[in-house]
DNA sequence: AAACAAATCACCCTCTTGGGGGAATAGACG
DNA sequence: CGTCTATTCCCCCAAGAGGGTGATTTGTTT
């Protein structure tokens, strides 16, 4: 059965919320915000992009607010990687500001919703329960902005596009080979070769060859 | 004549020997002497085993013959290594000596003959003409000790046995994680993963992560 | 003509990896 | 009781990998 459909309709068994916020203060006034819907519930705080990529497999929440400003990772990348691996938990993005610049970023690397830290109570938990019941929780002004320009760039997030020399190098990095190897097989120099692969890891928000080839070999069962 | 060397010495196209020797006197009488059958020819003498891994691929040669002691990477170890990506090529290894210990591991790297280099002409020929229908050149003593010591761990050679712990490692490291990440998991120290991943390494006879990570992704299509 | 994407390469820096040792502990096995 | 293996950790060092930033060229596209 659902999770999503019961939680919706008012149940027994709180919705997990996992809150990733670096300022202590600030998450905490979250969490019991949060905790205070009988409808949600928040245990796990993290206060940083690192440490809820690590505890999400075991919290396994139901929806993720995410701060954009993190120390180290931001929230736009850590979000990025969430969605990579778990596609199904929704990540509504909290931020002070409404830049669009922020509000691209954080909507490309896959999250759900986008909302105002100033956001009131009774609006929180309408926008979580909106995105859970698969809705895009923000102010409607956003919402056109979003919708308009992030619908296709939003939805090929999936199958990252590379270029023709990206997808060359790729290959060989599924072989073994190193940078050293890839260049000279393709015929160019290393630093290219560091070139395509800083594009290919920020196209496939991975950080290292290792994942970028994990992501590849699992997406092709060739 | 048998009938494997009629086919053989009646082809148009004479089968390219992949000469692995150190030593440039050495490899330049056994080039003349290969090139002197009508049947093979050797255009290629590599002088190290990495030149071997390099140009193998290009030069696609119907059967290698293999130094056993090459500076830098061992003929052995360049065996393994050949066979974990080419198990098709045939691999004759050459040795001075007629050592046991030698010999094992020699055969352990998945070598498909074993010859002495005071070998004669002829008996070299005929053993490059048996090792390529698929027999095992080697002087009959040697093969007795062979066939009875090593028909396990040559014939296991494909599926590396990892001890439980180089297990979990080598499956975290499918799963894109670095060193310390592993270590993390694992609740052990990084030093202790980095001794996993030598003797996994080792084992598999790769030297980086990322193939030690293709081999098992696609040793299991799962 | 101007803007753009793709591909190429350079230089900076830090951290990670790999390979070479060694060494201590605990358990299994004879 | 030694011997062996698995597991754990340590040190050193060189090479590789990743991230940031920027420059150049060559084609398109606008």
């Amino acid at each position: 059965m659902s999770q999503e459909d019961q939680e919706a309709a008012g149940q027994d068994t709180p919705i997990r919320v996992l809150l990733v916020e670096d300022q202590p203060d600030t998450g905490e006034s979250w969490r019991r915000l949060i905790s205070s819907f009988p409808d949600f519930e928040c245990g796990t705080v993290c206060g940083s992009a690192e440490e809820a990529l690590e505890k999400v497999s075991e919290v396994v929440p139901g929806v993720i607010l995410m701060d954009v400003f993190l120390p180290g990772m931001s929230g736009i990348e850590c979000t990025a990687r969430l969605k990579a691996n778990h596609p199904e938990i929704p990540i509504v993005m909290l931020t002070a500001s409404d830049e669009d610049e922020i509000l691209f970023h954080a909507l490309e690397s896959g999250a759900d919703g986008y909302l105002l830290k100033r956001t009131k109570p009774a609006d929180l938990r309408a926008a979580l329960l909106d995105v859970l019941s698969g809705g895009a929780p923000m102010t409607s002004e956003i919402a056109r902005h979003v919708v308009a320009s992030f619908r296709k760039p939003t939805s090929s997030a999936k199958d990252v596009s590379l270029t023709s020399r990206e997808e060359e190098t790729l290959v060989l990095l599924t072989e073994g080979y190193s940078n050293k190897e890839i260049a000279d097989r393709l015929g160019i120099g290393v630093e290219t070769v560091r070139s395509h692969l800083k594009n290919i890891y920020s196209k496939m928000h991975v950080r290292s060859r290792t994942e970028a080839v994990v992501q590849f070999m699992s997406r092709r069962p060739g």
